[in-house]
DNA sequence: AGGTTATATGCCCGTCAAGGCATACATGAC
DNA sequence: GTCATGTATGCCTTGACGGGCATATAACCT
């Protein structure tokens, strides 16, 4: 649940690619296999990684096992990400002010 | 940029902890390691690797070091996020659209 | 049944990150 | 200057993680 498991997963690159690789639709391993570049074991084991994170899916297709984006634990990292979104939105606004009373006039470094 | 710098800082929850106290305010390393139950070092070298990451800056007052957000990477992340929220914004989609087919029937559990 | 494809697991090893401790460094007070 | 306070760093040990390899398991085909 609101284990640190998402984020630990999503902290490997790999795993990132991956994840990257399922947004575009889901994939069998092997194919996931060959657009990583990984061996096809070390893929297995990313993929548990994100399986028991909850952010894959596993369909079986015959002998192939098809992975799949779960959205939900995505949606967990946007909750986190609310507060701070909002730090950023005034952050913006700051600056945007700042740079309104500052200057009609040219070019500021930070 | 790019760098996975950010999620490797964000990996872990000690640092979480400290990212959401920031958030709350700015605060000196003394407040930090009080509030986070860390020791003195391990919060310092939290904070180090958080400063690298891009995602705190330091500020200092008198002996103390007042660290702060900084709310860019936080940009960062959002944007990475956003493709997966299409996909969340599709399924819930999809989920009113079964449930309303389905059935004006009767309690489902979340 | 035996063989083949597709995927998962186990084991070993190198690497890296985290914590604990002592200590260095920096700033301010006297 | 000396001392106190606040923070950073270095060293060491331990534990988790990732890769490679061989091998186990599963589903299918004939």
């Amino acid at each position: 649940m609101s284990d640190g498991a998402l984020w630990t997963a999503l902290a490997d690159p790999h795993r990132r690619a991956i994840v990257a690789l399922l947004l575009e639709r889901p994939r069998p391993v092997g194919e996931i296999v060959e657009a990583s570049g990984l061996s096809q074991p070390s893929t297995s084991k990313h993929l548990k990684v994100l399986r028991e994170a909850g952010l894959v899916r596993v369909r079986q297709d015959a002998q192939r096992r098809v992975y799949a984006l779960d959205p939900a634990p995505i949606a967990e990292l946007d909750a986190w990400l609310a507060p701070y979104r909002r730090l950023w939105n005034r952050s913006l606004d700051e600056l945007g002010r700042r740079l309104d009373e500052t200057a009609p006039d040219d070019s500021e470094e930070d």
